[in-house]
RNA sequence: GCCGCGUUCGUCUAAGGGCUAGGACACCACCCUUUCACGGUGGUGAUACGGGUUCGAAUCCCGUACGCGGUACCA
């Protein structure tokens, strides 16, 4: 029997969730859900300096809205909580006191300046920044420096102290990453990395393996950043006796900026005009507003989709995936090496796609919401979907609605009479006077019979339908765009029609 | 500097020893449409460089270049 398996998305909260983010949590998702296994939310806020209020829930709901909604988490609880590791303080120590107990880490009560001072004094045009490891450590301040009794002393004096992990000087650790296959590293040229910082707070390195072991996670899939440090975590691994339950590990490729070099930065989005955050992000130390994708008009869908082919794909030519499919074909194994660039117009792409795809019954709610932001009410929901239907092709993003509707809903003001004036003449405004009389009596209130009576008209006037076309949309739309001109007269009705073409011939003869 | 990881059209990518290196975005042209889109057809455009191995290399090996990541009591 296999283990269930498990996998978890920790996050820090310290500020908003970007797309470098939301990618990593869908690898995990996908590969959770194609396994029927767990997907677990830990919040890793063991830097009391860079916690932000407010981040933690920011990220549930970018979760929600994603519709990546953890097994376990802070919020539902689970049986290997608590799922915040602030909470776990205490179980930190223990493991670590272990450690030094064994021999394999010790104490180190250097302080920031001293540290300072030895990067100082070991620096050199080869050695741009000293690291504290075996070259060094016996030079420092601590309990393997130290005579045993000056250790416990300064212990019982209450000197603040970390824990150091300690790094065999030459030693070979071999990671097998699902997705790089085997890298190797040499434990000496690693730093004694701090597992416990003074203020009894873990650091990333012992809380990951400890709460992965603990939370019994099978998998742990997380940026390439941290792939330098994997052998420090693969140490520990051992040095707690818990080799065998070691997760597969998988090291995600970056996302890179569009243009220039290096990883996607907020600061990039806000350069170059688009999201990078998933929502919008406040922050409230600096009441900054960043941004999100989905306030920016994407869906949820196509955002994911988009995620999801930034580094991978199937293998076919297929472009366009739902959740469900993407948890199907996802696997690990055909997940990029090289970080790739962000594209806004490929991402654009995948949502004018969703949009397409969608039915319009199921945009209402999303539609109307960007209309009621503009102060349209939109209260009909056979009426706007109807609408929906008739312009989401031409809609990229859903705050696009905003321009391709309104016209079905308010009398436009100023038309674009300057489209049409120039060819405008008596024989037209007499066309349309007929016109109006013609609607006015009539009865089959649909598309296409709409489309025969008037054109019918018009060749009774001696008329090419497009002279008169044109004209029209304008009265009914206020400029040169949207949907089909019957369309909207038979959706707007009778009434609202002949008082856009009175009104049109009003302005037309200013 | 050192360590690690990368490198196919401008961008995302397919092709894991064997067709004229395929698709998508973007761009251009044409068609459709008497609007704007959608859609359709076509076009421009790539294996970083140098050596090997092989009948044959984008693919395997070595080197170089370039890029990225790490080198914190941050994650």
């Amino acid at each position: 029997m296999t283990k269930k398996v498990r996998v978890r998305f920790a996050p820090s909260p310290t500020g908003g969730l970007h797309l470098g983010g939301v990618r990593t949590v869908l690898y995990n998702y996908l590969f959770a859900k194609q396994y029927k296994g767990d997907f677990i939310l830990r919040i890793e806020d063991t830097d009391q300096t860079r916690y932000v209020p407010g981040a933690e829930e920011y990220i549930v709901n970018c979760l929600k809205w994603c519709g990546m909604e953890p097994d376990e988490s802070p919020q539902k609880g689970g049986p290997y909580g608590p799922y915040r590791q602030s909470e776990r303080k205490e179980i930190y120590r223990q493991y670590a006191e272990q450690l030094v107990r064994e021999g394999k880490a010790y104490y180190a009560f250097d302080r920031p300046e001293e540290l300072e001072s030895m990067r100082e004094k070991f620096k050199t045009a080869d050695n741009p920044s000293p690291q504290y490891d075996h070259r060094v450590r016996m030079q420092m301040r601590n309990s393997l420096s130290l005579p045993a009794e000056e250790t416990e002393r300064l212990l019982a004096d209450g000197t603040p102290y970390v824990i150091r992990i300690l790094m065999p000087e030459n030693e070979t650790v071999l990671l097998e990453d699902m997705i790089r296959g085997e890298v190797s590293f040499n434990t000496g040229l690693s730093d004694d990395k701090v597992l416990l910082k003074a203020d009894g707070m873990p650091t990333y390195h012992l809380a990951v393996v400890v709460d992965d072991y603990l939370m019994k996670i099978t998998h742990a899939f997380r940026g390439e950043e941290w792939l330098p440090s994997a052998p420090v975590h693969l140490l520990l691994w051992k040095y707690l006796g818990w080799e065998h339950e070691m997760p597969k590990w998988a090291h995600l490729p970056l996302i890179l900026k569009p243009d220039g070099n290096g990883k996607l930065s907020k600061r990039d989005g806000d350069r170059l005009g688009f999201p990078v955050y998933a929502m919008n992000w406040h922050d409230p130390r600096t009441g900054e507003l960043t941004r999100g994708f989905r306030e920016m008009g994407f869906l949820p869908e196509a955002f994911i989709n988009m995620l999801a082919l930034l580094g991978w794909n199937d293998g076919t030519e297929q472009e366009l995936f739902t959740m469900d499919e993407l948890i199907a074909r996802f696997s690990m194994d055909r997940v990029h090496k090289g970080g790739a660039r962000f594209d806004f117009e490929k991402a654009k792409w995948f949502n004018h796609e969703w949009i397409k795809r969608k039915d319009a019954k199921d945009l209402v709610p999303q539609v109307r919401s960007v209309l009621q932001e503009k102060g349209i009410a939109a209260t009909n929901d056979a009426y706007l979907e109807q609408v929906i239907g008739l312009v989401k092709d031409r809609c990229t993003l859903l705050t696009d609605f905003y321009g391709q509707s309104t016209f079905f809903f308010e009398t436009p003001g100023q038309l674009d009479v300057a489209a049409v004036k120039p060819k405008w003449n008596s024989e037209k405004e007499d066309f349309f006077r007929t016109a109006c009389q013609l609607f006015e009596t009539f009865h089959h209130w649909n598309p296409g019979d709409l489309e025969d009576a008037f054109k019918k008209l018009a060749a009774e006037k001696n008329m090419k339908p497009g002279e008169v076309l044109m004209p029209f949309r304008i009265m009914l739309v206020g400029g040169k765009f949207g949907p089909g001109v019957f369309d909207i007269v038979a959706l707007i009705g009778k009434k609202e029609t002949i008082k856009r073409i009175e009104q049109g011939l009003e302005q037309l003869r200013q």
